[in-house]
DNA sequence: CTCAGAACTGAAACTATTTTCAGGATACGG
DNA sequence: CCGTATCCTGAAAATAGTTTCAGTTCTGAG
């Protein structure tokens, strides 16, 4: 059926994406990856942009669906505290699971992208404030902060810096979360004791 | 003299990658914002990647001499607190003077693009060790931090996360710059007073 | 002035990639 | 089976960009 092909090619697309960034993304390297010719592109995303922006569009489902989980799996008799899931949610960017290190990759593209594309930028804006003020309720939970807007800023801008760091190799993904829960200790906001 | 027109290609280059990026980087579009033919371009810098590769360690340049002038400017009579030359160095990526803003751009670029370049990754690596040791000895100065090595780490990848909302529009320059200041106060490195 | 070498031009050749399209395979209702 | 609508292929055309190069202009020393 059509839909698994479709389905197939987007993932085809998050793969070549994750080996060399938007600037790598070639169409018939999507065809290959996905083991279908390159016309089949054409024929189901019209034309490089759409099938662009499908895969993309992809990426942040994924990346809010994951968000969206983490708060969910919480068991209600067992709460762990706020400053806990607040790290969890911040730290679950870094990782050295292929998929978590694609959709991460990814995001790094879009972001970069999104500096010369007004419409990738309204898409990863609305994106960010929706993660962001998920952390300003986590922080709000935590914690009686002076400025909760500013730290849910701070952090959110902080892994978005730390995850540049990792991708590029000059940090570890547990050194990256060690900076996070370093950082959530400054603003008062997970104690000390491991 | 060539050297002159070497010069103007450079700037050129500045001019283009702050308008369209790396992918955006043509040398048709070069050549003319610079107004010399795109043959003249081969000729003095070889083929595309020279060109590129001298318009990127001439933003390097840029960027050191500016940081190294901020370091200078000091005056030896009127001590300014390490704190606020900290909260400097740290927000001097953050401005709306044209150069400032092609500035961080090329270099939000150079990030992104070291993912997939592990000659470019060196490069970055090497400008952002120094970059965090500066920090790392202004936190020295500052105050008796407990992991001021850690801190340092968080400072810079925060300032380039900020810098990746910044260019996005996500965020005003003076926004980022307080958010900066914010986080110096957290890790006991900025007094509160004004 | 004149000549040599450096600076410079722009069109043509080349390379890489996307887009189109004529047609082949496959699925499926009648 | 048959017809047809959908899915799919891959080669050819179109497009976008870089590199080359034969030739022109400029510059300065002799």
């Amino acid at each position: 059926m059509a839909s698994e092909t479709r389905e197939r090619i987007i993932e085809a697309c998050e793969r070549v994406i994750a080996r060399g960034g938007l600037r790598g993304f070639r169409m018939g390297d999507v065809a290959h990856e996905a083991g279908v010719s390159i016309g089949l592109l054409s024929y189901h995303f019209g034309d490089r942009d759409g099938l662009l922006q499908a895969a993309l569009d992809h990426v942040n489902e994924s990346a809010a669906r994951r968000s969206e989980q983490g708060a969910a799996r919480e068991p209600a008799d067992e709460p762990r505290p706020p400053g806990e899931r607040l790290a969890d949610l911040l730290c679950s960017e870094f990782g050295d699971e292929p998929q978590v290190r694609a959709g991460s990759i990814a995001w790094n593209e879009l972001r970069a992208a999104a500096v010369f594309d007004p419409d990738r930028a309204a898409a990863v804006t609305r994106a960010t404030a929706d993660w962001q003020s998920e952390v300003r309720r986590l922080i709000g939970e935590a914690a009686h902060h002076a400025e909760p807007d500013t730290a849910a800023l701070v952090l959110t801008a902080l892994v978005e810096g730390l995850s540049g760091r990792w991708l590029t190799g000059q940090t570890t993904a547990h050194e990256a979360q060690e900076a996070v829960r370093a950082a959530l200790r400054g603003l008062g906001l997970l104690t000390t004791s491991l």
